[in-house]
RNA sequence: GGGGGGUUUCCCGAGCGGUCAAAGGGGCCAGACUGUAAAUCUGGUGGCUUAUGCCUUCGCAGGUUCGAAUCCUGCACCCCCCA
């Protein structure tokens, strides 16, 4: 079977390739043939995170392009910790929570690649299936016979770990080993013939095909893409709540789409090319957009319509568009309780009993009540400096007091401070 | 073991015995400008019934004094020099 794209070249433009192992043959074997890859996962966390995107759409793209994806999710690997990219040694996860862990990834890899289209169908694999009966003896004899401590000394994820405070454990030390075993076994089942992952498992990646050679005297390939990074250097992804989650649980949609909106002029580029299915023109064309009329975003929209759409689905997006509507509009008139509900979803709420209104409740009071200010001297500086807002009307006057009539619904009105923290008050 | 220096409000850092809730910078918050950007500018940044008022805060515990972050004693931790 025949690849409908060459992977390669797409990938190249779109600056998703930091390094191969044999830049000379694996192009070619890509164009010439349908191949089976893989890109690993470990559940570390009950989601994955905007980090794990670059890879999760390089697997998707290779579908795409004609090739068949195997998606493995660590099951046996995460009970070790990767020491790649890490400084400290971490701590181990409970069976229990791993195996949580697992089922919740498991859900979220279905939105990128198709487990379900005839022979180019994504297989979802776990490690620890393998890797369960493996005795210890076994594993030395089998796999640790063919790792040379100096090689695996001179890994740059070992490496950086030895020379720092933190050390590095044997456990830690040995994940090497079962990562590059994984490839094995992929091979020897499905015929995995490719490794793609961040460039961070380049150390790891490499220690599976040399094993390979060792062990089955074949040769394997590798492919790595870069970090994503933002201009200034730092990570993209982070936000002040942590990591930016694919979960709607972790990450509510709103707080997703918010995150892409706000993309830097100076990185909405990068994300296009790493995240968007645009074709190159399209992508091309949304450059000279920022550069002749950057007011109106049109990159950074696309980039969080698609990819909104892509992790929440078209629900999703239709909530965070709809929330974008009414936290960057105007006041906000008469909402049904539901639509309210909805639209301030993973916006504070606070229940306060409904005689304080009847009585007529001090703004100030209503502030700190809501969590929006830790103290009443807090409140007042708000209300003085004109960031206190009740439905979205300003409101200054220190002595500003709420009354039923503030209500937006039978029972909600909200309240907000600045320009993009919202609470919501609830009498009962 | 001997000698010296330090510990200040989120961080760095200044601080005459009263006029110190404590300079300045950073961070953070709000506002203006704008594109829900960046840069810039302005204001704010312990709490309280907003008051020329009260309370809490300057490593910890005591003391001197009308009055202490500022002086004294002890304790803890940190740094430097000599042995």
């Amino acid at each position: 079977m025949k690849p409908t794209q060459d992977i390669v070249a797409e990938l190249s433009w779109r600056g998703l390739i930091h390094q191969m192992t044999d830049p000379e043959e694996l192009p070619r074997l890509l164009r010439e043939q349908s191949v089976t890859l893989y890109a690993g996962f470990d559940p570390t966390a009950d989601s994955l995170h905007v980090g794990h995107l670059v890879a999760l759409m390089t697997l998707r793209r290779f579908q795409q392009a004609g090739h068949r994806p195997v998606v493995l999710v660590g099951g046996a690997t995460g009970m070790i910790g990767d020491p790649s990219g890490k400084s400290q040694e971490r701590n181990l996860l409970s069976r229990e929570q791993l195996r949580h862990n697992v089922e919740a990834i498991r859900e979220q890899l279905a939105r990128f690649v198709d487990f379900d289209c005839g022979p180019l169908s994504a297989v979802l694999v776990n490690n620890y299936d393998w890797m369960k009966d493996f005795t210890y003896l076994d594993f030395l004899r089998d796999v640790g016979k063919f790792f040379p401590v100096n090689v695996m000394l001179a890994k740059e994820s070992v490496k950086a770990r030895l020379e720092s405070e933190a050390g590095i454990s044997y456990t830690e030390f040995s994940y090497m080993l079962l990562q590059a075993y994984d490839f094995v076994h992929l091979y020897d089942e499905h015929g995995c013939l490719l490794q793609i992952g961040g460039s961070d498992q380049w150390g790891n990646i490499t220690a599976g095909i040399d094993l390979a050679r060792r062990m089955r005297s074949v040769q394997l390939y590798g492919l790595t893409c870069p970090l994503l990074t933002k201009a200034d250097g730092t990570k993209m992804g982070k936000t002040e709540q942590g990591a930016l989650w694919l979960s709607p649980q972790r990450t509510s949609p709103y707080r997703f789409y918010q995150y892409w909106i706000n993309v830097d002029d100076a990185d909405a580029g990068r994300c296009l090319r790493f995240f968007s299915q645009l074709p190159r023109e399209e992508i091309e064309a949304l450059d000279r957009s920022r550069e002749q009329e950057p007011q109106k975003r049109a990159s950074q929209k696309q980039l969080a319509e698609e990819l909104t759409r892509l992790v929440h689905g078209p629900e999703g997006l239709q909530r965070a568009q709809r929330a974008t509507e009414i936290f960057f509009g105007r006041e906000i008139d008469q909402v049904s309780q539901e639509e309210l509900e909805e639209i301030f979803a993973d916006v504070p709420h606070a229940q306060l009993p409904r005689q304080l209104l009847e009585e007529g409740l001090p703004v100030v009071d209503a502030l700190v009540r809501s969590g929006l200010c830790r103290s009443k001297s807090e409140a007042r500086r708000l209300l003085a400096q004109g960031g206190a807002y009740v439905n979205n009307r300003r409101v200054a006057e220190a002595e500003a007091l709420l009354t039923p009539e503030h209500l937006v619904t039978s029972s909600s009105l909200v309240l907000r401070a600045g320009r993009k923290k919202y609470a919501v008050l609830q009498f009962e």
